[in-house]
DNA sequence: TTTCGTGGTTGACGTGGATCAACGGAGGGC
DNA sequence: GCCCTCCGTTGATCCACGTCAACCACGAAA
């Protein structure tokens, strides 16, 4: 194992995640001053690796931390007594998890790695503590929870008044835009849920999913081969939800 | 909805708010001491009436502050470019309205007002500002927008996994939950909205919406006429979520 | 290498809810 | 009172998506 240049790592490093940390300006810190961004090194006091397939939490875990996503992706579903799970969203790098615990201190819903990740734990007294003082923390976290209930506006206008293929349209291009904010090509990306999982998210059966990504395909839209995705005609992705096939 | 014995309004009812609100247990309050109530009062700067069918803002409105319902119902929803409206909710007595417009600093939805209604004003700046020094405020706070982030995941259960004599079930339910914790009859209701709207919020057409409230009736669930309903057989209707019709 | 299991694709067919259409009833305005 | 508009109901028909089933691709394990 090579370590970079010959800086050595200290217990500093470890403890001072977010100052030190390159995922700034898409994480909780964003927006806020240097010297604001070194107080919150005092409120990672964790991080945890999650395998592939495990929880980081699940529905009726006593709740105690939020969590922002260092590495990897992650699912959140919600899952009815008779089984039918909804996949409520999928959270990458960046992202914020466990915010639908605060409201009775137990979590709602469960949260799933899609593939070996690590994220930050915030523990959650801590984190009002500390943004009683620090303002711009305050007011990121707000923000971070405001953008949650407006994503899940947007899930509803999906869910609630599109078709099965503007669905699928608009799920494309948000994770290209999301991919875009990280640095990530925008029209190339390796999807880390499966068919089922993005049925469940999109409230549509596998085999829909299956046809529309071949439907896509063969309209020139995309390219895709498995879990590979390439957006290879962006503007007609577009248009698929500006202008549904069908007027209405 | 019955109104309270007339009580002679004076200056210090209108600007002390919270501290002598009968909607203290369903509202921000909740769960405050009564000094740290008291110090809410500085907190609603004003009131404001909003008549049937009006917007108390709309989407693309700048943000400036959050609102809590006093009289009245709502419903908030998006619309796209080609006129697709989904409703996202619907709001009633002592439910906050307005948390979509924190996050951009702009209101991302529209907030209609479904009868005649009062809401009173919360400064964005100034619940920042106190919710710092009142440790129960932030705190409710939080609870208020994480429980919309729960709700939201239920209604994308509802959307994504459920039928549609199940969704109008579930819809019936809640309301019923929450006009029974303001101390309305759980049995019998007036709706506010109509079938178009419900369906909107339910991602149905009105004719599913209304065949299903038909259907009910039928098999002897409900009793509506129009927009009055009576719940006849609440179980029945608990078992209609809990044991779908067809086994899947 | 083969086998096995999981995930993805595709076709044939069924159906729940959308669409289209006609009508009836309630309530507000005058 | 009457009109007029909006809203709700119900029936007939259609179609987007679900269901069922067969098969294929890929990666891991043996």
């Amino acid at each position: 194992m090579q370590v970079k240049a010959t800086v050595p790592i200290t217990v500093a490093d470890i403890k001072s995640a977010c100052s030190q940390c390159n995922l700034l300006e898409l994480c909780l810190p964003f927006g806020m001053s240097e010297t604001e961004i070194s107080r919150l090194d005092e409120l990672v006091g964790t991080r945890r690796k999650i395998k592939r397939q495990q929880h980081l939490y699940r529905a009726g875990d006593p709740f105690e931390a939020i969590y922002a996503i260092r590495i990897g992706w992650f699912k959140t579903d919600v899952v009815l007594e008779d089984g039918r799970e909804q996949v409520t969203g999928f959270q990458m790098t960046g992202e914020m998890l466990g915010l639908d615990g605060i409201s009775t201190e137990t979590h709602s819903c469960n949260a799933v790695a899609l593939e070996d990740s690590e994220v930050c734990v915030i523990a959650y007294d801590k984190l009002e503590e500390l943004s009683r003082v620090v303002l711009g923390l305050q007011h990121q976290f707000h923000k971070v929870m405001s953008r949650e209930i407006v994503r899940d506006h947007g899930v509803m206008m999906l869910l609630g008044s599109m078709r099965a293929e503007e669905r699928l349209a608009a799920f494309l291009l948000n994770l290209s835009q999301r991919l875009t904010a990280r640095g990530f090509s925008p029209a190339e990306f390796h999807l880390r849920m499966t068919r089922d999982e993005i049925g469940s998210y999109l409230g549509l059966k596998l085999e829909t999913v299956s046809r529309a990504f071949s439907k896509f395909q063969e309209e020139g839209i995309i390219a895709v081969q498995q879990k590979h995705v390439r957006i290879v005609d962006i503007d007609k992705l577009h248009k698929l939800i500006q202008h549904p096939v069908a007027l209405r």
